[in-house]
DNA sequence: CCAATTCCTGACCGTATGGTCAAGAAGAGA
DNA sequence: TCTCTTCTTGACCATACGGTCAGGAATTGG
């Protein structure tokens, strides 16, 4: 019963079934891969008919490469947690826990851009390139400066990036075997937790974090 | 210049061929996904006409279940070493190798498998809830020895096989990803080597394993 | 040597898909 | 109110895809 008595503006419009149809896409990208994936699908999921997806997103690639943007858009965001961090015991605890919470509430997301990683970027390569590698490179920075001032072991950054990365999407790509494995059922609010805890744990003790900077992240 | 003098008997001709059109359907399902892949492609890659496909496998999904199953059985047999380990150095030592070189030698059957299971597992999940559960359960129980042991610190011990899971995996499914961070080329001998000993490190230690059982490992 | 069986493949078919279009409905702006 | 622009959508089209099949070639087994 939602009340929709004042007509919606052309702008509301446009704005609203652009939203749609990307969450929409978005969805049957990640369940199907972009082969599988069908705009008749999209625009049942998005309750509106064929041609209209077509008048707003002009041919399946383009719907797709805004999907994948968007995506990487909430990526970089979750990067930022690196930024103003004082030490590796905060700084990466931080970044777990913001993947880990977008493993969990973007889970369709984070698939798209596994697929579209695993089948060598056929749109975002350029992203890849420019943007990506900047801020890796910047990250690594970070992570040297820890690493010279003592305050972790001499891991390479690199891995020590993948191994995050690897870790944490896994939980969103892999979720659907990670259910099978507790029962079919998905992880609980308590497991999650038990999850966060485990991965910044291992990560952190193993590269070296002093002890007692992890007991202070509880 | 192969000598194909005397010539292939029926049981011959029927073996290589198969061995051939699944090599090809391993990529091109690696490359495309399922719903990309198509059977006229992977002829071509075959060097096959495709009714000859349709001849072997008489459908797209048997093809694709075979290619399946086959990575399904190289990723248990690389499970058994864990089975005879004597301790979690050695034996967690032993399993990150062996997924580190199947990441390595058949990133394609890695890839196939990851994007199986990010679709639900529509064509293994039988095998999901049957080998994977047992074969997981028997895994745990080993590790759980160890914690109870004090051998390692009391970790969670499907977090710990999730970490390991996606950290080796990770090194196939988004070579793509590490090779444009490394320049755009894959990773060295040396690179390989110092990614292995990355992992293992970071995983060893963060799980409590001792300095001593660690320089054993060189 | 002669069936019987297995293998091979060009040509073909029905269907589903991405995409187009024309004609109308609905706000926007004056 | 009247025009202009934006939005909507059923019907349509060309293509590409998975799959079929008939008929010939090659090998097998007796």
């Amino acid at each position: 019963m939602a009340s929709n008595l004042r007509p919606l503006s052309k702008k509301e419009i446009r704005r609203e079934n652009e939203r749609t149809i990307l969450a929409a896409a978005e969805k049957v990208f990640a369940e199907a891969g972009f082969g599988g994936a069908t705009m008749q699908l999209i625009a049942d999921v998005a309750g509106l008919p064929k041609a209209n997806l077509h008048y707003y997103f002009p041919t399946k690639e383009a719907l797709y490469r805004e999907v994948v943007q968007s995506i990487f858009q909430v990526w970089l965001q979750a990067a930022n947690t690196f930024e103003s961090a004082e030490g590796p015991a905060e700084g990466l605890g931080a970044y777990i826990d913001a993947k880990m919470e977008i493993s969990r509430r973007h889970p369709a997301g984070s698939k798209v851009w596994a697929s579209e990683v695993m089948h060598r970027a056929p749109v975002i390569q350029d992203y890849l390139e420019t943007t990506l590698v900047e801020w890796t490179n910047g990250r690594i920075d970070v992570i040297q400066g820890w690493i010279d001032d003592g305050r972790m072991d001499p891991i390479d950054p690199r891995h020590l990036l993948y191994m995050l990365w690897a870790t944490t999407q896994h939980y969103a790509d892999f979720g659907h075997q990670i259910e099978t494995l507790n029962n079919g059922a998905p992880l609980s609010d308590a497991q999650w937790a038990e999850a966060k805890r485990s991965v910044k744990m291992i990560i952190l003790k193993g590269i070296g974090v002093p002890q007692h900077e992890l007991d202070a992240l509880k």
